[in-house]
DNA sequence: GCAATTTATATTGTGCACAATATATTTGTG
DNA sequence: CACAAATATATTGTGCACAATATAAATTGC
């Protein structure tokens, strides 16, 4: 067996008073805290069969599969995905070349600009949709925490995350 | 050149009415303020010739060795600094072994335990203390963000990470 | 005292992340 | 049009994360 890290029993405290200890620090909580958040999304991910940033992925082609039935035109490329997820092309074509295997997405190059890959769902991919749908709806009766609380960290971490792409 | 995600400039509403809307997760604004907040390091860690797994792991180090220099006797094992960091052998062992070679730890058998795996600082670790709190201190200085800010949002993180752990 | 179980770490394999680089296409400029 | 610069993606290499498994030492039950 490895090494299981156990349950998360940390001292947090909220004063900050030393400014190196590991508890103390802001990027500590926040490195803890996405992992222990995939971590509780792995039941409904092997349920699907999908990793976190596959489950990522087709939220974004979800919201463009949408737009395009709506009559929109979405740029639907790599970079698009890219930009939405903040992640790079080298972390993202392997991906998608692994969900392309699996059927889920489809990949073609743009006719106009031959340098674009774009990037599609499948109907094997809308169809991982409704589940995914019922799995969320589910944990968040489940979990302890209120739709505020989870809310206000949500709006919280976004407004940081502002200020980190301006000022850091 | 990889085709970077640029600038975060995603809309983050904080009423939250999709329920499957990328934006309205607290899972990707964890996963992407988490990614961002180690991108906001990495000049520090390029300056120490470190990753962030890495960086955190001397933390846990140095305050292990401040108890000893204060006459206690700490669980040095990996598996102590695992629940410590919440990351498994499977991480661990690797990145020490890597740390180790550059001499900035130590790995040996524990006497008592032949099982266990104790890790220490040696002098050379020892040395990035100083230059770490600098860089710590200058980044609290430099960031658009109050410390009041960084404490409250770390605070709820915290509190959310026991609340997935025991409800989750 | 010794087999069965438990405990602690290590190993193996897969899939991200991301830096550095390569390749190919398009666009601007003379 | 030729060609340099810019753009979009892909490739390569390193280092996490973590599941599954293996190994070895310690502990427990009898």
């Amino acid at each position: 067996m490895t090494s299981k890290p156990g349950p998360a029993t940390p001292a947090f405290p909220c004063d900050g008073g030393e400014p190196l200890a590991l508890d103390n620090q802001l990027c500590f909580a926040l490195y803890a805290a996405s992992r222990a958040m995939t971590r509780a999304y792995q039941p409904m991910l092997r349920d699907l069969a999908l990793t976190y940033p596959q489950y990522l992925v087709l939220m974004v082609l979800w919201e463009w599969d949408a737009a395009v039935a709506r009559g929109e035109s979405p740029d639907a490329g790599v970079g698009a995905l890219g930009r939405r997820l903040m992640l790079d092309s080298g972390t993202l074509t392997p991906l998608l070349k692994r969900m392309e295997q699996r059927g889920l997405v489809e990949r073609r190059r743009a006719p106009r600009d031959e340098r674009v890959t774009l990037v599609s769902i499948t109907e094997a991919g809308r169809a991982l949709r409704p589940r995914a749908q019922a799995w969320v709806e589910r944990q968040l009766e489940g979990a302890g925490v209120s739709r505020e609380e989870v809310d206000r960290l949500r709006c919280q971490l976004w407004q940081f995350l502002g200020k980190l792409g301006t000022a850091g």
